[in-house]
Formats: structure tokens, sequence, C-alpha cells
DNA sequence: TTGTAGGCGTTATCAA
DNA sequence: TTGATAACGCCTACAA
């Protein structure tokens, strides 16, 4: 059992060619045995072949696997900010896709910023990764040209591209925002809410755009009014910022509305400094059903959003055309304290 | 500004070999200005080659780049899951550091199986990745054979591992667990606590061993003492389900102390749901300081650990030995609402 | 079934 | 400074 490395003089990983000297055999049919696809190898051959891999601890390197087959076993992924609950599930939907597919994962932070999204792309690009996901950019189309370009070069030259959202342009994956909206915007009017404070992002981010406007139709279709729309974004920190300058003039009995679970809980925490007591005082909903809605004093009323399937389709679809399925996921209204049922 | 692409003939994407021919110079002037170290190259040309490529769209193949150079521009990432908050913003602070250092990001997921482990650092070293850092093996060294054995094949071909909390055997960067337990059990038993609860994971996991051992003598030197230790893990649910099975018998006035938050967020549940008041019929404390128990009601007691700041060193370690620090990162007590004083 | 040899897109050495 | 040309590690017709 000497750790002596026999018939490996240079330094670094063994190589094919070593692999094959040891064996007493032809590169060809190293290769063969332990990458290729065929099986026409004599288990003799085979034999001597894995013993010698194994012994030497070789490890094809992908790199040259990649540049001689013209393609890579890599699927690249980008995310506004790996941190965050919500794409860390996506991220987790992704990843076992790509396991299930033998591919290795590439992620990338956008950090929301549009630039960056750009030349990540292009540095991506650079892996010639079988297909690009996208679960960052929540901005429609619009000062993007960039990344349009990269992606377009992308894909004319082969590669396969996946958003995770409202797709601009791109076959993309999504859950019925709209509909979600206007489910929770019924339901809560529903329990007796006649007023409704939207905690949104800015105008033209489609994922707030569509729940605000699902949420608006159901909740006047069920009688209630919004009475106001605060532009915030998408963070926790947002969402208390933006409801800690109006605190005092929202009303009691008013339900204010996140356009996400994180924004929500940032409401809560502001409701809460302003002596407003969240689920009494004034009620409080959001989106996503992340783990955290369900474990808040008193839980977040949410509509739950399959955020790993969303991910996991995303990566199958990416990989697969004809596996793509327009229909986007359904979404459902989970009820918890944060929105009693009102006199 | 038209489409047509120029000099492309095959499909793919344009080579270093199509910019060459298209900007009329030869291949080794288009690598030099395009992807070279050295600036010597004539004004004219450049601007020639880098007209070429912007028309072409043209993206270095980096498999080629790495089996020539003999090195990637890669480094992996193995984490126990992805959508957990704890790995979550540790892969942030990595993702950060690799960006600043201009390396791509492959991550994988354990899963927390030590057998899966070991497949995919045999799986990643075939990108020759730069580094590999390891926040995923809980486990102090034993049956993990086949995981060192892939690490030894990996660095003895020159590669760099670093392990986020005791790493066994290789570098590695932590916090200091014993110390932050220590202070917590020191400031509860000032607060007037006397009897404590451990909900913490099997035996022989260090990170959960040295909590255990610093919060006992930490609380113990302030006169309180752990009356009980409940094997868990280190899930949400694991909390949950084992203060459930014995909720009843905990006595008023008791602090459970959590693993990590996400237990801790776990046994806030299950002892509401017998009935019990948090913060006041019983106290809970835990450790990471994640962004949820801030938000949690009460908040939730916990020993501050700085996971982004932890992923980053532990990269910029990974690449420059030099850099490495043996010091733990210190932690911080932060009293929340869940552990009042007590008269 | 096995081996030989040319090619994948880059880098790097060495003349010119 | 520029340009042939030999690697890099692997795959794959094609020939033996």
């Amino acid at each position: 059992m000497s750790e002596a490395n026999p018939g490996r003089a240079r330094s670094g990983a063994p190589t094919l060619q070593d692999v094959a000297r040891e064996a007493g055999v032809s590169l060809a049919t190293a290769s063969r045995v332990l990458n290729g696809t065929a099986r026409r190898v004599a288990p003799a051959f085979r034999e001597k072949v894995e013993a010698a891999a194994e012994q030497l601890g070789y490890s094809a390197n992908l790199s040259a696997q990649a540049t001689a087959r013209g393609s890579s076993a890599i699927v690249a992924l980008l995310v506004a900010d790996i941190a965050d609950p919500y794409f860390g599930r996506i991220a987790a939907g992704v990843a076992r896709g790509a396991d299930e597919a033998g591919l290795l994962l590439t992620i990338a932070i956008t950090e929301r910023d549009q630039q960056r999204e750009a030349k990540l792309v292009r540095a991506l690009r650079g892996q010639r990764p079988r297909s690009v996901i996208l679960a960052a950019s929540r901005t429609s189309g619009r000062a993007n040209e960039e990344l349009v370009a990269e992606l377009g070069a992308y894909t004319s030259a082969g590669g396969s591209v996946v958003t995770i959202g409202p797709g601009g342009g791109t076959r993309s994956v999504g859950v019925d925002n709209i509909g979600g909206g206007r489910a929770l915007g019924t339901a809560l009017a529903g329990l007796g809410y006649r007023r409704a404070v939207f905690v949104a992002a800015e105008a033209g981010v489609r994922t707030s755009d569509d729940r605000i406007a699902g949420f608006t139709e159901g909740f006047e279709g069920g009688g209630g009014a919004v009475v106001e729309v605060l532009r915030a974004g998408f963070s926790r920190d947002a969402g208390h910022d933006a409801v800690d300058a109006v605190a005092e003039r929202i009303e009691a009995g008013t339900v204010v509305v996140g356009v996400s679970d994180v924004v929500a809980m940032g409401v809560m925490a502001a409701l809460r400094e302003h002596g407003r007591a969240p689920g009494q005082d004034v009620a409080v909903a959001g989106f996503d059903d992340i783990p955290t809605s369900h474990d808040a004093v008193p839980g977040l009323t949410t509509v739950h959003v399959p955020l790993e399937e969303l991910g996991y389709r995303a990566l199958r679809s990416s990989l697969d055309a004809a596996v793509h399925d327009d229909e986007p996921l359904p979404v459902e209204v989970v009820l918890r304290g944060s929105t009693p049922a009102r006199g």
C-alpha cells in the first residue's frame, strides 16, 4: 500500500496517458473504458485499465474532455442573491436537477445589477455550459441591451437559456402571479377586509406588477379597495423602511400586503416598532411562503409558491425543450394568524 | 449593424481563429491581446483584434484555456444544503471572494451524505479547480475514508482544500464555538437562569460538541446546570421534534438552547404547540444569528456568527496560504426577548 | 477489438 | 513586436 506514484513523473494530476501506460494499453483503449460510451473493450483490458485508474487516483480532466467533445457537462445559474431564501430554494431545485442529469453547476451572483448580469453571462459563456438559467433579472426588458446581446450570442452558438419568472424573449418557467394575487385578494376580502396597502417593487418589475394587478382585481372584486401602493423593493429592509415612513397613517383594520414574504417580514417589524400589533391592529400578508413565514408569530398569511420545483423545472426545461411546459405553476393561498377574520 | 456572421462558417461559438482571421492577424497575436498577460502588441493591431472580437461576440473558451494553461479559473464549494440560510450566507461570502478574484464558482450539494460528498469531490476534481471549500462535512473524521482519499488525490496534484468548521486534517477556518458557547452560558446564568436543556446534534459532530462544551462551562460557572442534552440534528424539524417529545416535562423558567438558530426556531414552534410561551414560560436561545432570529417574536437570543465573512475568509485562504489565519473568528452574544432577565 | 493519428481551442516557445 | 508551431489532455474516425 505504498504511496509512491508509479508512472507519474510530472507534477499535477495523473492523465489518461499515465493510466494507459500503467495498464499497458493504448490511449484509445483507456479512453474507451474510462470515459467512452461504447462497450467494446475486452474484459481483461477493461479490468487492467480500471485497476490502473484506481491505483493512480485518476479523474478525467473535464476541460480537456470539453474541448475535445465540444461541449461541457456544466449548467450555469444566475441569481440575485444566494443568501436570500427565495433564491436559495430555487437554487436547490436547480442543483437537484443538475445532479440527476450528471451536470456540474456554476452559480453567479448578480447583486441585482444589470451591468453585472451582462458581464457574468459573458464570463459564463466561456464555460460553454449546456444551458444557463436566469433567476435574477426581475426587470422586464429595458436598459438591458448588453444582457440581451450576450444571451443572443450564447443562444446563436447553440446554448439554451431559461428564465425563471417572466422571460423577456427567452423560454421561461414561472408561477401564476396574477392568479395567486387574485386568490389572495379574494380570500382577504372574504375575511372582511376592505382596505389594503400594497408594498411593491418599482413599477415595471413584472413579478411585482402581476402580483399587484391580480391582488387588486381579486380584492376589489370582493368589495375591498387598494388605498395605496408603496414602492420599495424585494428585501426585508425595503419593506421595513417603506412602512416605517407611513405607519402612523395606516388605519386599523387595514391589511398590508408585501410583494414577498421577506418584504412582509420587514413590514411586521416596522409595525411593531410603531406599536401596531400585526394580526390584531393591522393585518399582514405576503407572497412565496418561505419557511420563516410558517414560524413567524403570528403566522404569515401568504401565497405558496413552489420555489424548489420552479428551479427544478427550469433546469429540466433548459436541458430538453421537449420537456418545456408553458403552463405557469399553480399557487395556493395559505391563511395564517396574520390575517384573522374580521367581524 | 448587420447581424450576419462574417468569417464564421461552422456552427458554435466563434473561436480565436475566427477573430484572428477577421482581424487579419496571427493566432498568437489575437491570443496576446485578448487573453494574454503581456502588453507587447502594437496599438493598431490591438484595436483591430478587439474590434473583430466585439464584432463576432467572441468569448474565450475556458475549457481550452484551462487545458492549455494547465489550470482553470474555477473554485468549487461543497455545502450540505443551499436552501439553508446557514449555508446560503456562507456561499454568499465565498461567491463574493471568487468574484473579486475573477474566478467562477461551482457549487455542489452533499445532502449531508458522506458517500455523496466523496463522489462529488471526485467529480469536482475533474474541473481541476483552483481550490475546493468544504462547508458540508460536519462530522469529524470517521467513515469518510473515501472522502479523505479523494481529497488526498486532489491536494497531491496541487489542489488546495479549506474546510469551514473543524477541519479534519485540512486547512480550515472556523469560529470560536467554545468561546461563543461559554459567553452565552455566562450571559444566561447572569440573567438568572439556573436550568438549561441543550438541543444538539449527535455526539461526535464537532460544532455541536464544542457549543455544548462551551455553554456548559459558562453556564455552570455562573451557577446553572445543564439538566439534559437532547440529540436531534441541525434542522428546524429536528429541533421541533426533539422538544415536542419532552415539552411537558420542561420546567418553567428553564432555558432551552438550540445548537443553531434554525433548531431553536423549531424549539419555539414546538413549545407553542404545547401551550408554553417562549420567552415567558420557557426561555429559548440559539447559535448563528440568522436574519430570521431578529424578526422572530420574541426575538431570539443567540450567538452571532459572521457566516458570510467565514465564507469569504475560506475562499481567500484557499487561494493564498499566506493569507491564512488560524485564529477562529470571534463571536458575540446577542440578547433578545426570548431570554428575559429572571428575578 | 485494438491502436494510430489528427483535431478540439488555447497558450507558450522560439525564430524571424 | 509578430508569427509559425509544438504542446495541453482528451476524443474519435480510420486503419490494422
